[in-house]
DNA sequence: CGAGAGCTTGAGAGCTGTCAATACATGTGG
DNA sequence: CCACATGTATTGACAGCTCTCAAGCTCTCG
């Protein structure tokens, strides 16, 4: 498979960059390279110069910081079609926290050089960029929300409603699937494995959800929606 | 005093809009307007439509959230020459938090539609959007990590250095002056007024800090920085 | 089958929050 | 200038959530 006989097609999937004119994209797709990562490699580290913008065609990276003690934390999964570090592209600052591959990963790198400049010539795609960047600072900020006020019981509540399906109506019983390895949803959640797994037992003990490996089953949403207001 | 005829200067003050072109600078003049809110009074309430851009030109504004139970979280604090609520803006949603005065504050409001009229044609005018997006994204991304990785003595300390004005040198005794009332700041680093009162005691019985009201020296900085990590 | 990774369970400790009472500060009115 | 009222900050006792450590379990894969 030629990969880079791709690249023109996957730059058009990317929410970034969708919807650029046509020259714009072949410029982009000519400095694109295509890197593979295996499950457990580092994609960068935490503190290293950010060369370019890196978007994940298929696999899973995690974007976390190590503790003093080997522990680490996951800020946030990067799915098919996403894109990490942009802060660090803009700023020129150093990535302010380590991305590593969930799984066996391909990932797709655009030069930091050959996007600052289309950035500054082509105000349509810097209206993306800037929707793009805002759009991630308020999901950050729900995600905040979150830490802040809720507890780790309702944490979990509201990270099994998210990853429902939009297809599916609201009251129905739904299942759903964890998107990843449950220590990693579990620190993302900025709880223990342990933890989360008693969370888990709880609410499985409640009714409210049924637990078979990574599919948990949602007998009643509006149930499990109530019991984490009812928690205050 | 002529509130109108500040704004041009007042324009040029501000971080985001800094550097623009004089004909820029004067469209958003004309259709800017000053208001003045006071103390514990409401700027803006979470879920309301965004209309334009909040500048504080003058005091202190607070983003926070409000918990079932009345009580209330602060995300940020908002100081002069400082924005707020850019998501909103940009995305056409409704203000995910709700914003205060801490003090009586007097604030520039920039019309939504003017705003964005001027960012599609003025690509510097992006630009600086962008950056100043990536950057409040970097500092969320720090809020973040300080939150899930360290403990309430931990981002006290942290915040306290952060507090520390760069002239100073890094290792001589110095003084900081916290920026507003302890149980905003309390608030804003995720603890109680009560929780956040012990730590500066203890700090103060381990003789690292010595706290008179809302001025707290220091006396040795790379001491209580090595403190900080000593923490694990 | 054995090995390893991931997940679950248990017991115990620690950090942080809640509630309630007290001190301190600040500003107002007499 | 003092007395009071209000808001702010501190202190104490206690409960609860969440973490740590340690062991056992389950599943996959060679």
């Amino acid at each position: 498979m030629n990969a880079r006989a791709e690249v023109p097609v996957m730059i058009e999937g990317v929410a970034l960059l969708q919807g650029l004119e046509k020259p714009i994209r072949e410029r982009l797709a000519a400095e694109a390279s295509i890197l593979t990562v295996s499950r457990s490699d580092a994609v960068f580290r935490q503190g290293e110069a950010c060369a370019g913008l890196h978007v994940v065609i298929e696999g899973q990276v995690k974007l976390l910081m190590r503790t003093g003690n080997g522990h680490e934390k996951v800020f946030e999964v990067i799915g098919p079609n996403e894109t990490m570090g942009e802060t660090a592209l803009f700023l020129g600052l150093p990535y302010p926290v380590a991305a590593e591959a969930v799984v066996d990963t391909r990932l797709m790198h655009l030069a930091k050089g050959t996007l600052l400049r289309e950035l500054a010539s082509d105000s349509m795609f810097a209206l993306r960029v800037i929707e793009s960047l805002a759009r991630r600072l308020n999901r950050h900020t729900e995600d905040l929300k979150s830490y802040m006020l809720l507890s780790g019981t309702q944490r979990v509540i509201c990270f099994l409603l998210q990853e429902i399906p939009d297809v599916f109506s609201a009251t129905d019983a739904v299942e759903v699937t964890l998107p990843t390895r449950k220590g990693v949803i579990a620190s993302k959640l900025n709880l223990t494995q342990e933890h989360f797994s008693r969370i888990l037992r709880d609410l499985t003990a409640a009714s409210l959800i049924e637990v078979a490996g990574a599919r948990i089953r949602i007998p009643d949403v509006a149930r499990l929606r109530d019991y984490q207001m009812a928690q205050e």
